[in-house]
DNA sequence: GTGACTTTGTGCATGGCTTCACAAGTGCGT
DNA sequence: ACGCACTTGTGAAGCCATGCACAAAGTCAC
């Protein structure tokens, strides 16, 4: 297993760093491709549900199936985490979800704070898919103090200025914007002044932060529009084919 | 423009169809990139908010930082739906707006249904900003029909049985899948036999549907894993550089 | 052990998206 | 009327991601 690079020259902790105890993975991980990292999650869901039907061995082929992707995109991503497969056989399940969660840092449980107790918020504090494995909800907060104390699931309602506390004390690493687009940006600012660098940000609007933050935007809004988009086009071809039908025969 | 592939042999009825009255757009439509489209809704929340703070023109500069976009990208973008802009001017917010909309096909509002009444749904079902503009929730569904009759909002939820006069009577295009994972696959079948070709899927799963259909998936679980990712990658690079340090002094 | 078969991992070609850089076009001051 | 300052729209170049095709590497039957 850790049987790879044991160069015993004692002058590889430039590129392969410390990989006693490390792995050889972290300086792998450096590179992975941002399209191919966005479709790890994937893969993982589609390996938790072969291990709950009791599969424990699967192709690049079957798997790929299962995500949704094509099987040679599949077999690039993974390339990029390490050569975990068995040619001939093809991946073990369990080795691989687990390689898998490893790479995207899921072996530890990352602190979150949803922000914003209204429908959207309360919905996702009580969303059991988020506590599925790799993140802890560790507090509920709102801007509004009358809110303060409310039980929601089985948490209260904290106020925004604990947010130092939670970052210092209780690593507080992502935070979870739900609130209305008109106080996001205020939310977003209050979330980095604390130090979190990690924001998952539902409301409809572009936050402005430092260059070392991360935001990902989830927007329900933009996504209907992308369908609507594709749905649009899709009627609008069909008139056109039936008029383009009568005009193909005028023109011949 | 439209003076491209002005062919007379009469089959062009393939590529560029009919252009004589659905307008030059229609033809520039087709080819406008995924990745584009996905974009335009940002846009259009950009110029919503500058027309609410009452400006009417902006520059390409200014659109593209209130969207989070280079200026080159956003004109490209924009270029692909025609030429809306003036030189050395800018573009005219209301008429930005209005075109973006026409192109997303946002001019008539498309009927929606949310299937699945747990937290997630009974949220989405009041979330104000899915009825913005452009979308009309005329249906809640769910599976158990303990639940039919009870009042969500201003709606009653009905059963799935009703998909097929909604499809008919109502033109429902697009459906929202806010059901656990395990009946997602499920209730995209029905959806489908009904004649929805446009899903939005909440559900953390792939959902196996007809090339035709077209389905667009948001997880929050993802979304934080991706977090997650880049979170450990950065609390790893700093570990990792500490590490090296002191290993290199007891390598030599 | 050998050969046939299966599947991974990857170099290479291809296509699409992004960035650059600039000509073309517009308004404004003089 | 003319030049200047500004901004759009777009060819061209570069870059990243995807798909292809196959050598490498393993299993299995005998």
């Amino acid at each position: 297993m850790a049987s790879q690079v044991r160069t015993l020259t004692g002058y590889h902790h430039f590129k392969t760093g410390a990989e006693g105890h490390v792995s050889a993975d972290v300086a792998a991980r450096r590179g992975i491709p941002d399209a191919s990292v966005a479709r790890l999650p994937g893969y993982l869901q589609a390996l938790t549900s072969l291990a709950e039907r009791g599969i424990s061995s699967v192709s690049s082929e079957e798997l790929a199936a299962a995500a949704g992707v094509s099987s040679a995109k599949l077999r690039k991503d993974l390339s990029h985490l390490g050569s975990y497969g068995v040619r001939g056989v093809g991946y073990e399940v369990d080795r691989l979800a687990y390689e898998i969660s490893t790479a995207l840092g899921l072996t530890q449980d990352w602190p979150v704070a949803i922000v914003g107790m209204g429908n959207l918020g309360r919905a996702l504090a009580a969303y059991s898919g988020f506590a599925t494995r790799g993140f802890n909800v560790i507090a509920l907060l709102d801007r509004d103090d009358s809110l303060v104390g409310t039980p929601v699931g089985d948490l209260a309602v904290r106020r925004m200025g604990d947010l130092d506390a939670l970052v210092r004390d209780d690593r507080l690493a992502i935070g979870v914007i739900a609130t209305p687009a008109d106080s996001a940006q205020d939310v977003a600012d209050r979330l980095v002044g604390a130090g979190v660098r990690s924001i998952l940000n539902f409301a409809p609007c572009v936050l402005d932060v430092p260059s070392d933050v991360m935001v990902r935007k989830v927007d329900m809004s933009t996504e209907l529009q992308i369908l609507a988009f594709h749905e649009q086009r899709r009627t609008g071809e069909l008139d056109l084919t039936a008029q383009s039908g009568v005009e193909g025969v005028v023109a011949l």
